[in-house]
DNA sequence: TTGAAAGCGCTAACAC
DNA sequence: GTGTTAGCGCTTTCAA
């Protein structure tokens, strides 16, 4: 059954090939093929017959050696298990596929050094454009994202100087708007659970914010407590657990983010402690999982696909440099 | 300051001006940069100092090209707002990167159409090899994935014939291991909470493997509740309750999902319903979230992070057309 | 150890 | 409307 002349790789047709076999010149194939430039009915008949018959698959690599211009956009983010950039990247994937551009990804797993080094090997495609989280990044990366003759996206936060486009909204109106609704509320003994900051610059931005808001009202932030890890709802758990037993005062507590307030919210009902009559709870990022608990959680939604998507068209089109705020939106949940 | 001959587009260094500073042939340079072949040590000092000193970005696409070899991997993927293949994903690129190979990702939405469509365009990269999720494919596809010249590697389900390598374990023994859990815990009248089956072949396997376990022990599933959308919390809460409201009596719930179950224990938790005592609930994945549930979920956990790790190994290895079965381990949480 | 030369498969001028 | 011709920037023989 098997046909020893199958094992040897068979090659890909060629637009040579195609061309050959439709009795045309190569360019004019080619022309058809793109739908590009003038040709007859006939001639597009046949060449597209021949493609077809062949099985015919276009090779971009030699189409962007010869055009100077590839159809990648590569993309880099820090993490993937992190609902973020995994919407954003949807986003982006959704926009650009529509366009026939694919994505090349890479993940830095937060850290820079290593994005440094992604995007050089990102930049050995020739990307038509970049997009990369953050406005944070090494010198290095900076003069690489500079000189990449291709439009960089900075996504995510706009807090800062972008190099060319910026899309997100403001991590620190975030913090600033999570602490001015639990003022409003009446809340005054407040606690902030986080993780690692250091590796996270935008939570530590809406940390900063959330934190700055408090003491201009005079309310200070009572008691924090910081995790030297991932954010997780078993840091979120862990973490308020340690805060409460310093600190059993507290009437409110703000989270790094949903993840972490839903660990929150888990110990709390563990522990039977009243939500929000107790203790408040306040995450962000508007979760599918904290909308959908037996008392939804108080957070912020944030455009995470929306930062995707216009990202993803802003950077392969020629508008002028630009930072644009997509804002997020106050959640008011049951918890706070 | 600006001067406006840096306005023009400053196209990259070549090789060819690095071997002309370096004082070399361009073959040489190529070599040294390459680490291939023989040259004296004066001669790399040479051409590595030119290099840095441009700032030279080897041109991949033109590697690629001249060598018939890209440094990239095509993976296709339904989704990336799920978990599971986030964690792929993750596992992938980690192992992909650190041989300085990049990714391709594509996302068909749970879309066969658009999954041919993807692979296709893939194609147009000679990515060096394409890893892909699930083993249904439609008939054009599979040609174009046998036909590739690279290697494919079929992530997740090993239920079925796959093209060269499959890695994943069995979702039809996961249903079963589930209902086997259920009725070895004496639990009787058995419902179901789904979501669209049609779209999600996995899932369907797995419920397929519960389906026939409990018909086979004599107490075959009491209801079920399908909803014909991608899973969610909302969509595993609402779809208890409706199931609850026909059939009142059941003792045990089989979901789709950890993201469905934990909608379910939200229902649970919002009605008093006392579990497991009043309603035992077992789900799939082994998500964070469910394990710091208060009552940690009863589920079983996937190996997503190995799978995308083996798997990216495996297809750009040369080993033999294989399944490789990573398992999965059965979580006894407390919620059955 | 090194360099010249011939492509890789395609696109883009430019004649015809 | 179509074919010819030069590359795109690199790798890879193959001589030297």
């Amino acid at each position: 059954m098997s046909n020893p002349s199958e094992d040897k790789l068979i090659l890909p047709a060629t637009l040579a090939e195609v061309a050959r076999i439709a009795g045309v010149g190569s360019s004019t194939a080619s022309r058809v093929l793109r739908d590009r430039g003038s040709f007859s009915n006939e001639t597009r008949d046949k060449v597209l017959a021949a493609a077809a018959g062949l099985g015919y698959v276009p090779n971009r690599i030699a189409g962007s050696l010869a055009s100077t211009g590839s159809q990648l956009v590569a993309v880099v983010v820090p993490s993937l298990s992190n609902i973020v950039f995994a919407d954003l990247l949807t986003g982006a994937t959704g926009a650009l596929e529509e366009r026939g551009i694919q994505c090349v990804i890479g993940v830095t797993d937060y850290d820079m050094q290593r994005e440094e080094a992604l995007i050089a090997s990102m930049l050995a495609w020739r990307p038509a454009a970049i997009m990369v989280a953050g406005l944070e990044h090494t010198a290095p990366s900076l003069r690489m994202l500079s000189a990449s003759g291709g439009r960089v996206a900075e996504l995510i936060d706009i807090d800062g100087q972008g190099v060319d486009l910026v899309v997100g909204f403001s991590s620190r109106a975030a913090g600033v708007a999570s602490a001015q609704h639990l003022l409003s509320r009446g809340y005054r003994e407040i606690g902030y659970v986080g993780h690692d900051l250091e590796r996270d610059k935008r939570a530590s931005k809406r940390f900063a914010g959330f934190r700055d808001t408090l003491l201009d009202a005079g309310r200070p932030l009572r008691d924090l407590q910081f995790t030297l890890a991932a954010s997780s709802v078993e840091v979120g758990r862990l973490g308020l657990e340690a805060l409460l037993a310093r600190s059993p005062r507290l009437d409110a507590v703000y989270f790094s983010n949903d993840d972490m307030a839903m660990g929150g919210y888990f110990h709390c009902l563990s522990r039977g402690i009243a939500i929000p009559r107790e203790l408040a709870l306040f995450g962000f990022n508007g979760l599918n999982i904290g909308a959908f608990a037996p008392q939804p959680l108080t957070t912020i939604r944030t455009p995470r696909f929306a930062i995707g998507k216009v990202g993803a068209e802003l950077v392969i089109s020629d508008a002028p440099a630009q930072t644009i705020d997509l804002g997020f939106e106050l959640i008011d949940g049951a918890t706070a």
